[in-house]
DNA sequence: CAGTATCCCTCAAGATACTG
DNA sequence: CAGTATCTTGAGGGATACTG
């Protein structure tokens, strides 16, 4: 995929090309939901094993996991999210509830992203300016760099 | 890509399938942006004829985009975003607001997306439960389906 | 202008066998 | 258990010429 300039220095076009890919986001969800060892993400994923040695070496190279021993005091080591890959929450929350929304039929079974305490599930998550007004597309514009 | 029944059932996996290639995102991004034209995706995003004629027909049967005759009354037709596809502004700010703070150095050219009125910049989104709390990661759970 | 039709090529992905 | 090595396949993507 060749991107034109304007769209390098679009913080969309680079995230989408760092976690854009068909894995990436599936393996950041499970590492989200307790996944750590590689046979965690592989029988949740179903995925081929040399694919997912390579997606976690990419994370791991993109600083979005990182490597560290067993906390069971294994001999194997242990994926975990960093901080910039717990950054990317609010976007794993986006994708599930834009699909909740807009995938799934009415009463067709899914899972769900629930509060611990109250087993609630979370508000939509909606921008909004700097004072805490819902802001929709029509209220922003894109400003290109100087 | 071969998904296990698990992920089936899963919001963040569907909404991957759905709009989780390389190009699907940025088109949305676009339109949101006010490109309409097949010329004005094309020019925008340098991708080749073919492609973005696939892409925008996958996203008009997927009903993120729809065809309408062009406002300016000229012969040819125009791609607009139906409801469920403005309901992916959420998901464009989420991988924005996650680049802008990781793949971008310091003082580094970006484009950004700004309040119309103030030119201020939006607050960060993050998850909420229902009563306003920021909902981190470790307050919540995955429910899985009956 | 808005696509379609071809051709070609690379890489993602799957399957499976193997290794420390 | 956690990968690596190898092979094969198919889809995604690029370039370009053509058409209503």
């Amino acid at each position: 995929m060749k991107l034109p300039q304007e769209n390098e220095t679009c913080p969309v076009a680079r995230a989408v090309a760092a976690v854009g890919d068909r894995w990436a986001m599936l393996i950041v969800r499970d590492a989200f939901d307790g996944a750590a060892r590689f046979g965690d993400f592989q029988r949740r994923l179903g995925v081929a094993r040399n694919i997912l040695a390579d997606r976690l070496r990419t994370l791991v190279e993109l600083g979005i996991l990182a490597l560290r021993p067993a906390a069971d005091g294994s001999a194997y080591q242990e994926y975990v999210l960093t901080e910039k890959g717990a950054d990317l929450f609010p976007l794993i929350v986006a994708l599930r509830q834009w699909g909740e929304r807009h995938l799934f039929a009415e009463g067709e079974a899914r899972s769900a992203l629930v509060e611990k305490g109250t087993g609630l599930p979370l508000a939509a998550m909606l921008p909004r300016t700097q004072d805490g007004v819902v802001a929709d597309s029509a209220a922003v514009l894109v400003r290109k760099p100087a």
